[in-house]
DNA sequence: AAATAAATTTAGACGAGTCTAAATTTTCGT
DNA sequence: ACGAAAATTTAGACTCGTCTAAATTTATTT
């Protein structure tokens, strides 16, 4: 019943997923489609129309599309692949969590039934990816966390890190030379007014200032005051 | 100057340079190759000639084809990456023997400068894979080691199981029920001129016969006497 | 050495995935 | 609500890797 699908088709269905999400739900557009793929418009309408023959999208000419059950249940366990392989990248072979993504990209595409849970247990089941994105388990379900951006935070509060927006090697390397990782203890110092950015100590050790724009990418675990 | 090459590109080099080895050097016929790649001769005239074009092999109509040095440079580093990727199914994913292969058929066309390299150190620069064939290092060089066909030790001979030459699944597996693994010891107990057949000792501990068949496709590293 | 068989190449076609340029539809501003 | 702008689709072409069928070359047999 579950095709094989190319490497082409596959990246299209995670495209579709990720331009839904980030639109709400909303249909995805041929446009937005084509700029996540780094492709046409053209191309995407050709592509969109197979997998709408193979029942993975919803298409009406003109007004965009969306997963069906079956393409969304595949883009979920496409990003369960990206994610888990970026685990073992990081974790057993050291690598940066900026260096992640390019590999995993290629090795998601590799099809092989029981890979990715033997993978998945050889890491220990984690949950969340080097960049802290909630890795699906093997029914599709995410762990749901509250998070909030560290421009939101108050004065006084702390939280850790738990995500990152922004995934380009560009930001990551920045908070690499700040010294932030994925779980770093942050607690807000000060707040200025003047350019939006925040002096924050890290893990109770390093105080810094950030300007507002990593406040804007940096999610956080709030922790209660206590 | 390396080319990056697509999957079919780097499976016609492997099947040039396999070919090539198993002829003892000469050139390799469009129908082997076609045999090698489960294709059709045609398909395999059309990708020699483009990769003859990328001065990968040396081609002359109807006479064969055989890797240049760049080419046999590019072979050489599949051979070790399907074989690295072995050795990690086998011993970190505890895959079987049987299972490895095809799955690495697919790992070992992820391009990444530096991901071979880590998966090496972090399985202690294995020298063999799982079927006991030897991994090229980085230079491409092999372990060259004096081994025999079971088959060929007289009566009261030992050794060490070293490699296999059928690698079917068929074979590795009946190789599984009889408990006879790589490294196992195996020790000639007595032969039968009627059939071709040989009563071993594995491991000291048990006895089997096993048929001629089964002798010629197990290579063993001997063991002098003492 | 001619005839036959085997191996190989050529010719022509196809599907997947992509592109550019042109045509069409939808949306938006006024 | 009309025209302009933006989004989308169509048309036609290209590359890659494959195929079948036919033509050609090489090898073998007698």
């Amino acid at each position: 019943m579950t095709k094989t699908l190319s490497p082409a088709e596959e990246n299209y269905l995670k495209a579709i997923y990720k331009t839904g999400e980030r639109l709400n739900g909303a249909n995805a557009g041929t446009n937005a489609l084509a700029a996540e793929l780094q492709t046409t418009p053209a191309s995407v309408t050709d592509m969109i129309k197979r997998l709408s023959e193979k029942n993975l999208v919803f298409y009406e000419k003109y007004k965009g599309s969306s997963l069906t059950l079956e393409g969304s249940a595949l883009a979920k366990s496409l990003i369960r692949r990206h994610r888990i392989w970026e685990v073992f990248l990081f974790e057993k072979l050291r690598y940066g969590w900026e260096e992640v993504h390019d590999i995993a990209e290629q090795l998601e595409h590799v099809h092989s039934p029981d890979l990715i849970d033997r993978l998945d247990v050889l890491l220990g089941r984690p949950r969340f990816d080097p960049h802290g994105d909630p890795i699906p388990d093997a029914e599709g379900n995410f762990t749901q966390r509250e998070l909030i951006l560290l421009s939101e935070m108050s004065c006084g509060a702390s939280g850790t890190v738990a995500g990152v927006d922004e995934h380009t090697p560009i930001f990551l390397r920045q908070l690499d030379a700040l010294k932030i990782k994925l779980h770093s203890a942050l607690k807000i110092i000060d707040r200025f007014e003047f350019d939006g950015s925040m002096q924050i100590l890290i893990d109770g050790l390093r105080e810094t200032s950030v300007s507002e724009k990593i406040g804007r990418n940096l999610f956080i675990l709030p922790v209660l005051a206590g």
